[in-house]
DNA sequence: ATCTATTGATAACA
DNA sequence: TTGTTATCAATAGAT
């Protein structure tokens, strides 16, 4: 270092021990983040200060995966989760849950502009990407869902308004018939509009789908979000 | 560091690597205990080798209690898990990571309009959506970048190799004409080389090949964004 | 492993 | 916190 030769011991100056830390707690995680670039290492770091401030640095991936990751190449002899993958273990989802939710706020400090300490990798950020993706298709089916309630809205207040028109056309058939002639026409006219003459009514069935489509394509993996459709 | 500047960069020869790998791990270490004395600082630190062994170090106590601390200080941040960590049920953790992941989705909302309320009409979630777009292209971007970097230095290492292997193809061919023939054939030689009879020889066109291919591999997804290498 | 020439990190200061 | 500088510490390359 530097003006003095540095002793192995406890800081006693409090401000003095504040700036050391923030140093060499820069430096180490530097040179951490070299080791893992220089040797295609994987490195995890927590750092508590001596207030119980948490610091990490995880150079693959997230803490939680280093974490998992070393349990098991420590815990070596003892295998936790055995041969039987297929089970949908709480345990297992919520750690992918939390590597989720860790990936999420790395990307939120990425937009964020806190770009500076943030580097993602590669596996990182199709991770990122995939998730993203999901995420949107929930959006769109969820303004499928709005533009469907209002088109079974309008449709349903058109239907009222047939109905409406029917009636009255009908009752002024009636008269024209009691006037005329005999019942003989009036299946013709109900016909002619339930083919569709009023085209400016969107109907159920031409909608419905595309949010099929989407619905088939969101369960792969859109369904551990909670959402259904 | 000494007789020359470090490259920031993967070192390729394995031989080199591993030494590199053993001298700054030790460094590494030695700077996280200093830190820890100096400052009072807990600290834990996961190294798996580019092969996949472990090296760690807990300054304080054992890593699995670490890891625990850090899971408790580290959950605290992600959501107001105030009620006490104490219930260990994987079921009701999966819940309330859901519930997290359901805030970090509102926290994206607040980036597109500070809309605290819950319920978007369909222009708010068309933004949304040409939001994530932009975040999925911004992610894509940064992913190209990083492949293409990995692209350029494999086509550097490979060049590298051929010019290698062409120097030696070379002097092999000239110890041959000199023992057999006269300089008459040499041309010939040359000419059947090229033509892939000599098998255990690979000539610079049958090398870039692959390159080729690693390109175009990497451009089945990129090619979404408009990249092309 | 051991040994230096250099680079890199950083303690004190501002 | 951030930057600068004089020194010390780490280490790349060679042995």
């Amino acid at each position: 270092m530097a003006r003095g030769k540095v002793q192995l011991r406890r800081i006693e100056n409090p401000v003095h021990r504040q700036v050391i830390f923030c140093k060499r707690r820069a430096g180490l995680l530097k040179k951490a983040r070299e080791l893992s670039v220089l040797c295609d290492a994987d490195i995890g770091i927590i750092i508590f200060s001596a207030h119980g401030k948490l610091y990490d640095l995880a150079t693959t991936g997230t803490m939680d995966g280093l974490i998992e990751r070393y349990k098991s190449a420590s815990g070596e002899g003892v295998a936790a989760d055995g041969c039987g993958d297929q089970r949908v273990d709480p345990r297992q989802e919520a750690m992918v849950l939390k590597q989720e939710i860790d990936l999420l706020q790395k990307g939120l400090r990425y937009i964020y502009g806190n770009r500076a300490n943030e580097h993602m990798n590669v596996d990182e950020l199709n991770a990122l990407e995939r998730y993203l993706e999901i995420w949107m298709f929930n959006i769109r089916s969820a303004k499928m869902q709005i533009m469907i309630q209002e088109i079974q809205a309008l449709k349903s207040k058109i239907l009222y308004m047939q109905e409406g028109m029917l009636k009255a056309a009908n009752e002024i058939l009636q008269e024209k018939i009691v006037e005329q002639h005999g019942l003989i026409d009036v299946g013709m006219t109900i016909a002619d509009q339930q083919n569709g003459h009023f085209s400016t009514v969107p109907l159920l069935e031409e909608i419905t789908n595309p949010l099929t489509i989407l619905s088939g394509y969101s369960t792969c993996r859109g369904s551990e979000m909670g959402y259904s459709f």
